[in-house]
DNA sequence: CTAATTTCTCAACCTAACTTGAGATCAAGC
DNA sequence: GCTTGATCTCAAGTTAGGTTGAGAAATTAG
């Protein structure tokens, strides 16, 4: 059970394909918790080479940091996953990508719906459901074209195709 | 023809549900020009409600700012798009849905034919092919797990199982 | 032993799409 | 005329996921 003397920072880059800094950031994110050398140098188990792998392919999926660093911390003992861990995990990422692939395709079906229909004046456009929203920018745009419900009782004199 | 009054960047903003420093922004992007009143503010074309419509759907559709911009100077005089134009213009966003769409489901495909494969582990695996990244991050890591090419044939004392 | 690599820390920079704040001016209602 | 409220400019801040650079110390190669 003795620790072994570890790995390098600068192997790992190497072997996953990552930049030095990458994995110090991912440090500084709580994903992997190496030791100190002697000099102070960074050591790393053997294992973070599937952590890091593991992270890697997590983002490929869409899952932020922060998700990630939910799902190692989910392991038992905050281990790094095994092939066992992999097939539960693997099953939240397939539905996290079903869902994103719903999401566009529902846009898509939408869009189809409106060529032709003078879309991007009608409050009844069904591109306008804000909940429709690909949200992959936090901040966007929070309405999706005009008219509020309230905008339309509210102000009684407008000129209807003065608008849009 | 006489320029009328126009708009103030408050009536777009409640008209699109836009922030009035994010239309600001947009100006500054060249998506909307105003002119100015004799006060300095802004005045803005009724017809740029449909152009700032027309904006906040193309984003939600997954364009760039940059790329938006390009849509509306491809149109004849740089207008805003009519009916016409939304048509020619929404099947370009269909592409570009799609494109998508078949990424996350090649994404996705991969992934099940990895679970319980010990995936994690192998060069081979499918999900290492870096053409598939979902690239929505400009700049993630390059290589997806460990072994570049090069490696495997350069390095030839390692033991198999020590790895990963 | 010396030179060349690595690694260290820490702050600053990067992109995208905005927001926030400060301090000043403009426009509108009474 | 006065007081709100809207608007103005311009710089700086925000989030995510890192990169870059400076200057110093550790490690490795020969």
């Amino acid at each position: 059970m003795a620790k072994s003397a570890g790995v390098s920072i600068g192997y790992l880059a190497e072997r996953t394909g990552l930049a030095v800094s990458a994995i110090r950031y991912y440090e500084a994110q709580g994903l992997v918790e190496p030791w100190r050398n002697a000099g102070g140098q960074r050591r790393f188990h053997r294992a973070d080479l599937r952590r890091l792998s593991f992270v890697m392919v997590a983002q490929k999926f869409g899952f932020s940091l922060p998700e990630i660093h939910g799902f190692l911390k989910s392991l038992p003992g905050g281990r790094t996953p095994t092939k066992a861990d992999w097939a539960r995990l693997s099953e939240q990422f397939r539905d996290h990508l079903n869902a994103r692939i719903e999401t566009l395709e529902r846009l898509r079906d939408n869009l189809d719906g409106c060529i032709g229909c003078g879309c991007l004046s009608l409050p009844n456009c069904k591109l306008y459901n804000p909940d429709d929203a690909v949200a992959q920018n936090g901040q966007g745009p929070r309405y999706l074209m005009g008219d509020r419900p309230s905008d339309l009782t509210k102000d009684g004199n407008r000129t209807p195709n003065d608008d849009i």
